[in-house]
DNA sequence: ACCTGAACACCGTTCAAGT
DNA sequence: ACCTGAACACCGTTCAAGT
């Protein structure tokens, strides 16, 4: 019997292994041994299938508590990182995830609670969240396409992902600073 | 005659008119008068098509020299801003061609020149551009969302725009403020 | 209730053949 | 040199009909 849950679960494996290019409905279909209308059952549109793959990826992010809110927000920045890096194209799902309903995943909600206290409507978490997707996705594009060979590597494969693990911190320790330098307006 | 320029210039009107979602090669055919086949005579990929419609929506972006660094990125940020904003989905197509060819869009090489002093490789301007970029995204998604109804408008039009302004000011601010704090490490 | 079969209205790209 | 015609290998989504 089909799921919604095993939908998404194929839909994971399928991004995991291939990619968003490889993610269609009717790819997905083929993975479940079903004709591809069969998904329409169980799930609305690949936009709300693609929201479903975001909560998965992002499920069980750790939020560090009773810790200034600078260093909850970037170890939870770093987190991130680390589990998006494991799949393919997950900065891209997670983005698209967060367009379509700004804040609803859990980890961006934290984000905002203990970066913003829950004044005007998350600036601070926004800048935050930008730079981290925006620094990700470009992250695994490069990457993908250094290894399909469409472009050549700079240098060798460690010394390009700890280059680009410094960047990302520095990102991350630049906006932190930011934000406690030009504070949130009154809400 | 077709020509490159032609094709480039019929995607900016398809993009400005109907949005990322209808910029199809067939379209640009059919809105050409030609086959679809013919496109690819003068042009090698749609993705190097869209590449040179981002060059055409940033082309003429002003720098201005003799000033402070940050007063600089400041103001290209939002000349950027405005510029883009009169197209649909077009920090979409921005994001596209950086992820593609980091740097190679004029602008944004500008940015590298006056807040990176040629240093490292773009580390702090890399900051600001993943939170531009994400940032209009993220509102031109959103005044499509309402505008197309599928998404309540919180407050008047005017109040949106304004609001969102006023986030992206800030957001700016907050991140040149940051990389002041933090200045890069040397090359 | 859940799935098949088949359709609708599309895609990007290639390439022999025409002019 | 430049374009047509036609194909190849796909898309997301809908929906009558079956079980």
């Amino acid at each position: 019997m089909l799921s919604r849950e095993r939908i998404v679960d194929a839909a994971f494996s399928v991004l995991r292994d291939y990619g968003l290019a490889d993610l269609s409905m009717r790819r997905l279909a083929k993975e479940l041994g079903v004709q591809a209308g069969a998904l329409y059952w169980h799930v609305p549109s690949k936009q709300d299938l693609l929201y479903g793959l975001a909560e998965v990826l992002l499920a069980d992010l750790p939020i560090a508590e009773q810790v200034p809110p600078a260093d909850a927000a970037r170890q939870l920045a770093l987190d991130l990182r680390h589990r998006l890096l494991g799949v393919q194209d997950s900065a891209e799902v997670v983005s698209l995830a967060q367009a379509l309903a700004p804040y609803r995943l859990a980890p961006f909600a934290e984000l905002r609670r203990i970066l913003d206290q829950d004044a005007v409507e998350g600036r601070g978490s926004r800048v935050l969240i930008h730079f981290m997707l925006g620094a990700l996705a470009e992250e695994q594009t490069r990457s993908s396409l250094i290894s399909s060979g469409a472009v050549p590597a700079a240098d060798s494969p460690t010394a390009v992902a700890e280059h680009a693990a410094e960047d990302f911190a520095f990102g991350v320790d630049a906006i932190l600073s930011g934000l406690a330098a030009i504070p949130a307006p009154r809400a």
